[in-house]
DNA sequence: CGATTCTTTGAAAACAGTCAATCTGTGTGG
DNA sequence: CCACACAGATTGACTGTTTTCAAAGAATCG
């Protein structure tokens, strides 16, 4: 559990006496809501195991997937965290799945107190940044196929452990388009 | 010049004192780089006057416009800047354009230094971060027109300072489609 | 004013979406 | 443990949207 965290960021042992007690353990089922539209998101999530998604349910009832969270990420709504706003999105567990929740102003002080956990988390919110500036460039410059292609090139590992329908959500095509790709791309 | 820059930021004049000799000022003529794809980028660019666009160019020669960057908005790249990598990225003034530079170590010097200037800084990247969230949501869930009109709503001001095929460029489309549905939506 | 670049328009082709039917696999309850 | 139900995945035929290519108009700049 907390021992996953741990291992993912490195600190010494009286670094963690100031960590673990903000801490709290949450054990999400498969299909279980870590937030719904509407609430505040007040937390900061990390991952330790399984899957979560991110999505939003436009006027249509369609949803459209802006994340993918597995182990050692984050995960959260910063928009709804920061502003202090109802979230427009949805969260919930792909798998059965783990995560470290920390209270806003408890992780605030973590920042503060401890530089390596600063580093730490700045490092990743860049990483995210960057992550986010890619998949913007692949979505306006890339048509149903090469965002495929994109997609499972840069996660290759979690093509696999995706629902199909979901995948296609996250890249923005439809289900059927999605099944006509992988055959027309087995092909070759 | 630094005028803009000094109203956008309120600090103190001795915190001043700090960061005046850091900035450098660069004046940029339409159509000038300030960053060329290959080479490494160094800097944070704070824009005190016109608008930047930053985008990539494909295999095919088509370009792809990741950001505009406008008054009292920071421009550059990110990743080459963190991971000191050539940068896959052009950045050119649409307008005649005027920044100030600073350079990345100086730039965490004052981080540090200035609590004031790093939550500023922090602030920025927050809202940097919900915009690209939001312009990944536009890009998979929206259609030609809904992206137009998306635009226009969120950023009104831009739509009439932007040329057209850059605008296209921005939303994934084409200038003709782009041409078509201003048409379309004029008729309304 | 002339040249270049940007924008618009039209027609055809490519692409992706929709709808409906079938197939597959998974899990649940009898 | 089997059979059934259900959700997810695939396939086909069709529709609609967007791109492509080519040409003609506008706008801009030297």
């Amino acid at each position: 559990m907390i021992e996953v965290f741990k291992k993912y960021l490195h600190l010494s042992e009286t670094d963690w006496d100031i960590i673990a007690p903000v801490c709290t353990m949450k054990k999400l089922r498969k299909q279980q809501y870590l937030l719904q539209e509407g609430d505040v998101w007040r937390y900061h999530a990390f991952v330790c195991k399984g899957c979560l998604r991110r999505y939003r349910i436009d006027d249509k009832g369609d949803e459209h997937i802006i994340q993918f969270s597995i182990e050692n990420w984050w995960a959260g709504d910063r928009e709804s965290l920061l502003n202090n706003t109802p979230s427009k999105y949805n969260i919930d567990a792909i798998e059965d799945t783990e995560v470290v929740l920390i209270r806003n102003d408890d992780f605030n002080m973590l920042c503060q107190k401890l530089p390596a956990f600063n580093d730490f988390i700045n490092n990743i919110l860049n990483r995210s940044f960057n992550a986010s500036q890619q998949r913007i460039d692949a979505a306006i410059s890339l048509n149903a196929e090469e965002k495929y292609l994109h997609f499972i090139e840069t996660f290759p590992h979690l093509a696999n452990r995706v629902p199909r329908h979901m995948l296609a959500s996250y890249l923005g095509i439809t289900p059927e388009t999605l099944s006509r790709i992988k055959n027309q791309v087995a092909k070759k």
